[in-house]
DNA sequence: TCAACTTCGATCACTTTCGATCGCTACTAT
DNA sequence: ATAGTAGCGATCGAAAGTGATCGAAGTTGA
């Protein structure tokens, strides 16, 4: 060794990297000369760099990434010369997660942004397709997904009501492919066992628009939910629940499951359903979903029913409730807990060695978000 | 050392990063000589700086971050070499759990065992204590671990009910530290919000048992639990659901929450118990626990009712279940999994920057293992 | 197919570097 | 004046890095 002392490792292996980045290929030999030291040493650097995904050992030296020699062995990677992965593991291959959800609006948004986020710092990828509430057009999604390469897993939010849905529950399950339910749920196997889900807890969200009710003196409070709402049957199974508990009247009480807003007759159901809250002296309401909610509340003070001095509302899904006059107390489900609550659940699932791993189910609380109109100013 | 004084330790340290950014790379021995103090406290310096995130330490020196050896490097770091981190820590400290379980025995240490697995694969210290299932014991230790300099969350399986139970409860709910309940369920807040929990579906699991007894012809089926035991009353539910399912006659059938197998009395109980199956013409039996299950085949075979030929059994928790003669069918619970998946959502919650993160439960399924005690040979 | 040559990696010995521990000194607060 | 604390340096065992050797494996040419 000469006289001073020659750079320090992570020096020398530094410049390693640099020639290559110079020469596209290095030899073990001229580096070893170059750089001063022995031929294991460098070997042992190349071993090094090679298993940090930074460079690509060939016999005899090294190349680099991307560089023309590997480029033209592309796919013939090895397992200790592998090719360079954009995640934070040079060794592990990218997962990726097909998502297929009902819509691409309105709830979902931030479902994806929640998987999306939770996948990007999983270094995963993920494939998306939006549906349209149709088991039918959900099913051609899925399958073009299941069949297409790479795909190592699922998160899906599918229809599971009537003929169409409960077919492909049973289409899903056998399926073969990791995957979880978002906010859905169902049952497989002889034993009825549970599929992997992530749900929100929309009993406990309506629990607590109740109780928030039941705290401003109110005990006349009834529902108003849409057909056809997978959230609809939990949110009303968490209201009854709560009057129950509090020994609120039920009877006589609004329970009303109407056609959404941009159903022809919505204007006489909401007719209809003011009618029943004057008739029956309720004082709060909870409404499912936001844009029904704020019609209401329209409609009320077109016919001089103050909101909330006669009728306090509490909106549920917290979309755009903030944007009506006066602002709608609502229930925020968490919907982008929700969706990095999915993705760990597969990512979890995917790279547990135990293939007997039993089923998780993940519930994750909303949140009650106070606003004008069920607290008077 | 010259006669006059060097500089002030911080002085120092600030030429130390001085040098190194007019150099890129700095060895210990060369800052020694120039700043004339030993290796040992340029070593010091240097990991110092280091841990502040100033500056990349390597073996023999350091390198500046953003310089030619880091970048050139990138990607490559190791965990004593970390990149530097946009957070507030450089050198992230361990994190450290304090778990209190009612009992290191039976049931736990699987779930113990879940746990410290998750926590050695995450880089966490547990500390682990063991209750006795009092309330006043468990708060005692409770207390201990609160006040122990550097908990950062808890795991616990605390006693819920009865008026000590609900103390330690609220006592927990007001303890402003990060935790997750393992095998039970608590509401706290204004409006009952959930504590984050993750427990088995024992309702699943029993129901799970109804209908392997179903699918084997079996229509009358009886349930036997143990008083006093938290998992009693879900078993309870799940058995109740499945028979009602499947129209099964729950009249009449035996229903009996029982003394345990250590009470003075379990020997009436078991003579009971039996003359009850005997009498309705029960021809199947859901048995909490183990060590009862076992009981009552051996009282059973002394009594010549055969096992599973005259009565068949599905025991519940698995922990000895397979040392029966018959070896007895029983339900699992997924213990491991419990604990690994307990560590998770702690880890998730005291990793996650939102101080408003939802609450998030898990429920995990159980396993069915078919043995001789249910099917004939 | 086989021999010769090149390359690789395990093993061992040696050197360098690191960090825990302990003792000492200087400084500061009481 | 004294106790406590911070900073420093020496020592020593542990860990990391390096080089030599040798058998094994891969490549090439006849």
């Amino acid at each position: 060794m000469s006289d001073s002392p020659g750079p320090l490792p992570d020096e020398r292996r530094a410049q390693v990297v640099e020639l290559l980045r110079r020469r596209g290929v290095v030899r073990v030999g001229d580096l070893a000369t170059e750089l001063d030291v022995s031929v294991i040493t460098i070997r042992r650097d190349i071993a090094l760099l090679s298993s940090q995904g930074l460079i690509r050992r060939v016999r005899g030296g090294a190349v680099l990434h991307g560089g023309p020699v590997a480029d033209a062995l592309a796919g013939g990677e090895t397992e200790d010369s592998p090719a360079p992965q954009p995640g934070p593991d040079a060794e592990k291959p990218q997962v990726t997660i097909g998502m297929v959800v009902p819509s691409l609006n309105y709830y979902w948004p931030d479902v994806i942004r929640g998987v999306r986020e939770a996948a990007a710092a999983a270094g995963a990828r993920v494939v998306l397709r939006g549906a349209t509430y149709r088991a039918a057009d959900e099913r051609r999604h899925l399958s073009r997904l299941i069949e297409s390469a790479g795909i190592d897993g699922l998160l899906v939010a599918p229809t599971t009501t009537g003929d169409d849905g409960q077919a492909l529950v049973r289409w899903l399950q056998e399926a073969d492919m990791p995957m979880v339910l978002i906010e859905r749920t169902a049952a497989s196997g002889p034993y009825h066992e549970a599929m992997e889900s992530v749900v929100s807890d929309h009993a406990l969200g309506a629990g607590m628009a109740v109780r928030h009710l039941v705290e401003l003196g109110h005990r006349r409070i009834g529902l108003i939910t849409t057909v056809q709402s997978p959230t609809g049957p939990h949110v009303r199974h968490g209201w009854r629940q709560a009057c129950e508990e509090f020994g609120l009247p039920l009877e006589g009480m609004p329970d009303v499951s109407t056609v959404d807003q941009w159903h022809p007759e919505w204007p006489k159901a909401l007719e209809s359903v003011i009618d029943q809250c004057v008739a029956s002296g309720t004082t709060a309401l909870l409404v499912h979903s936001d844009p029904e909610a704020i019609n209401l509340v329209e409609r009320c003070q077109e016919r001089g029913i103050r909101v909330p001095g006669d009728l306090a509302i509490v909106a549920y899904d917290d979309e755009v409730a903030e944007l009506c006059d006066p602002p709608l107390t609502a229930v925020r489900p968490p919907k982008m807990a929700i969706g990095r609550a999915a993705f760990g659940l597969l990512a979890a699932r995917l790279a547990d060695p135990d293939p007997e791993r039993p089923t998780h189910r993940v519930v994750v609380e909303p949140t009650l978000i106070v606003r004008s109109s069920s607290v008077s100013a």
